[in-house]
DNA sequence: CGTCTTTGACCTGCGC
DNA sequence: GCGCAGGTCAAAGACG
């Protein structure tokens, strides 16, 4: 009976020892894996003002280039007393930046030759009512007109357009009451499956989804996230393909669902690494067959 | 009950 | 001035 408690204590002490040894190679785990956490987040804010640093130099570059167009314009306009008189087409009427999402490429439909442009575009181009074009690659089962680009959208009409069969959606920016941006979303007549967002004006507040992350974690989950469009309405550079995205509501409260997220993955990587450890399995092969061996010694 | 979407009516600009 | 087409409004319904 002695020898048999012996045994168990042996047992329980070898046990301890194992677990706390696990524990130990779980903790060096751990922390590694927090150091790599910060080092990704780290490059992530890097590559973030990289990308705020080249939109901002796109914008000056672009505005430069308006401003020339302009100028070319107003000269074309001396030259030209009598320009024809058409209805100005959607084509043509704009200074339009496209920006091409989800594989389907398209080429800009601005035409900096033109040399027709009617009075009323050049004062819409100097009140600088800035108009981009975005092509989203849908489902083509996917009959919504309803594009999921990290701003809140109210919609208040939609219309059957000539030129298209496919009805043509107007939204007006929710986020901020202040906020004139507006955007036509229509199927592209030559693909079903591409959606067509026209953004009209700037937004003057910033992207909700970015508004409450300050911190690295949904930093580094939001640059998969709409960074496209909010630079679209700016004229600017789309990286992102906005295809999968988050659903618009979800994008309010970001951090309620991302940070278990992130947990799961961290636990998910810890479990991996631990089995994957050869150290750790030897060290728990070890022990386990000890005991056994030991066990049957003391059988017999 | 508040918010969002739908949809017909109305407004506005352009071409003839 | 009239007609057409695009854009906007607002009441009604749907939805959570």
């Amino acid at each position: 009976m002695d020898q048999y408690s012996s045994s168990l204590v042996d047992t329980s002490l070898d046990l301890t020892i194992g677990i706390t040894r696990m524990r130990v190679e779980e903790d060096s785990t751990t922390n590694s894996l927090v150091d790599e956490l910060k080092r990704v987040n780290a490059e992530n804010k890097k590559l973030s003002e990289m990308l705020t640093l080249m939109c901002d130099n796109y914008n000056v570059l672009r505005k430069q280039l308006m401003e020339y167009v302009n100028k070319s314009n107003n000269t074309a306009e001396r030259e030209q007393t009598s320009p024809p008189k058409k209805r100005k087409s959607p084509a043509r009427d704009e200074a339009v930046s496209s920006a091409v999402i989800g594989g389907v490429s398209e080429s800009s439909s601005t035409d900096q030759d033109d040399q027709y442009l009617c009075k009323k575009q050049r004062e819409e181009t100097v009140v600088k009512e800035k108009v981009s074009r975005v092509y989203y690659k849908t489902e083509a089962s996917d009959t919504t007109l309803v594009v999921k680009d990290g701003y809140q959208w109210r919609k208040y009409g939609q219309k059957v357009t000539r030129d298209n069969p496919s009805p043509r959606a107007y939204f007006k920016c929710a986020c901020a009451p202040s906020c004139s941006v507006k955007k036509k979303v229509q199927r592209s007549v030559e693909d079903q499956s591409v959606l067509v967002a026209t953004y009209e004006g700037e937004h003057n507040h910033p992207m909700p989804s970015q508004m409450d992350s300050n911190n690295g974690l949904n930093r580094y989950v939001s640059l998969g996230g709409p960074v496209a469009p909010a630079a679209a309405a700016n004229g600017s550079c789309s990286l992102a393909k906005p295809v999968n995205l988050t659903e618009s509501k979800k994008v309010r409260s970001p951090s309620r669902i991302e940070f278990p997220e992130v947990q799961k993955l961290l636990v998910e990587q810890m479990a991996s690494s631990l089995t994957r450890d050869p150290n750790f399995t030897a060290a728990l092969a070890a022990a386990v067959t000890g005991r056994l061996y030991q066990k049957n010694q003391t059988e017999k």
